[in-house]
DNA sequence: TACCCGTGGGA
DNA sequence: TTCCCAAGGGT
């Protein structure tokens, strides 16, 4: 089973950014900077992101170097943005050291730094025979074995299956990334390609029949809808009002326009007339009493536990009134052009996106 | 354990 | 449109 899948990843393996040649030696760093990348998140997206953040920090001391600000704003329209935070705190850690631990347990004690990305660092950087258990390989796994246990329940069965498969591999890192890649393009949640799949004549759930059925999974919950209001506040020079959020927690550490909380199962747009009573204190919790907002839409934004609706408003401000406005609550005037050195998600550019309709998609 | 944490692309 | 899901980790 381990010959016949090296032979085909020998074949098929694909070019990417972060991956070295055949027979070369990878940059723990790369290696390390795309996995963290790749959490959760697609080959196709991560691509561009990781090729900025190597041309802007060759090493992990110039990015250990970087403010986290710096780093954020990078990151920007990744998501999950403790990730960011924690490969900055990761690569202080590291720079400090002196390099990667080069050991499972010096790899967990990273910050971001899990099971499965341990393993992918340990095999891929260091050859050493670490099995990483990701997505790919759990549906891997639990179609060559026929595994019917649904997941996430099956993840230690999955585990153990994928260790038993990978035992004393030749090759780790290698392994490593053809079992993975085996599931990215072959062994694909939806009608896998079993014609041309290296583990055909092995694989159970195959000669069964149920490749298409497996694996199995719990039903997810239903996603809850949340409300608020956001306000884009804008000068004559079209520069626009931010502040940054907390520190930790949804969007922390990111820039974003002056915004209501935002409220589960209560719909703020509707007409009722308490409407314009909740606006009022809305915005007067945010400092922004009196001023004429027009409304100019409403976004739909999906987050992994629930759906986010804003309605938009807009307000041109004159100088006095702007400078009071930046006096307080960590705010300040940033130019269209510039924003793209802040950490705004994309949730924010989208609401943007009402007001300047041109404006703004990223890595244009 | 179960929940929190983003975004975009494909079927 | 809606749903799935993608090289998961933290708490």
């Amino acid at each position: 089973m381990q010959k016949a899948l090296l032979a085909w990843y020998d074949r098929h393996r694909r070019v990417m950014p972060w991956r070295a040649t055949a027979g070369q030696r990878p940059d723990p760093y790369h290696v390390w900077l795309s996995e963290i990348m790749l959490q959760q998140t697609t080959v196709a997206t991560v691509g561009p992101y990781f090729s900025r953040f190597v041309a802007r920090w060759p090493g992990v001391q110039q990015l250990a170097a970087a403010s986290l600000d710096d780093v954020l704003a990078a990151w920007a329209g990744l998501g999950y943005y403790a990730r960011a935070r924690n490969l900055h705190a990761c690569a202080k850690v590291v720079a400090k050291a002196g390099g990667f631990p080069e050991t499972i347990d010096g790899l967990l004690a990273l910050p971001g730094v899990g099971p499965y990305t341990a393993a992918a660092i340990a095999s891929i950087a260091f050859d050493l025979p670490a099995v990483a258990v990701d997505g790919n390989v759990e549906r891997v796994v639990a179609r060559v074995l026929a595994i019917e246990e649904p997941l996430p329940a099956a993840k230690p069965l999955l585990r153990m299956g994928a260790a038993e498969i990978a035992a004393k591999v030749a090759r780790p890192g290698d392994f490593t990334q053809a079992f993975m890649e085996l599931g990215a393009t072959i062994c694909i949640p939806r009608n896998p390609q079993c014609g041309i799949c290296p583990w055909q004549k092995t694989c159970r759930a195959y000669a069964l029949g149920i490749q298409n059925e497996l694996p199995h999974k719990t039903p997810k919950k239903a996603r809850p809808v949340r409300y608020g209001h956001v306000y884009i506040l804008q000068r004559a020079d079209q520069s626009v009002l931010i502040e940054k959020r907390e520190a930790k927690g949804l969007y922390g550490g990111m820039y974003q326009f002056p915004t209501s909380v935002w409220q589960s199962g209560v719909d703020t747009h509707s007409n009722g007339t308490d409407t314009k009573v909740r606006q009022e204190a809305n915005i007067a919790r945010k400092g922004l009493t009196g001023r004429d907002f027009a409304a100019i839409g409403e976004i739909r934004h999906i987050l992994t536990h629930f759906e986010l609706r804003l309605q938009v408003w807009h307000s041109t401000v004159t100088g006095t009134v702007a400078k009071d406005l930046a006096a307080g609550n960590n705010r300040k005037w940033v130019g269209l052009k510039t924003l793209e050195d802040y950490g705004i998600p994309t949730v924010m550019l989208k609401a943007l996106t009402l007001v300047a309709p041109q404006g703004r998609r990223r890595n244009g």
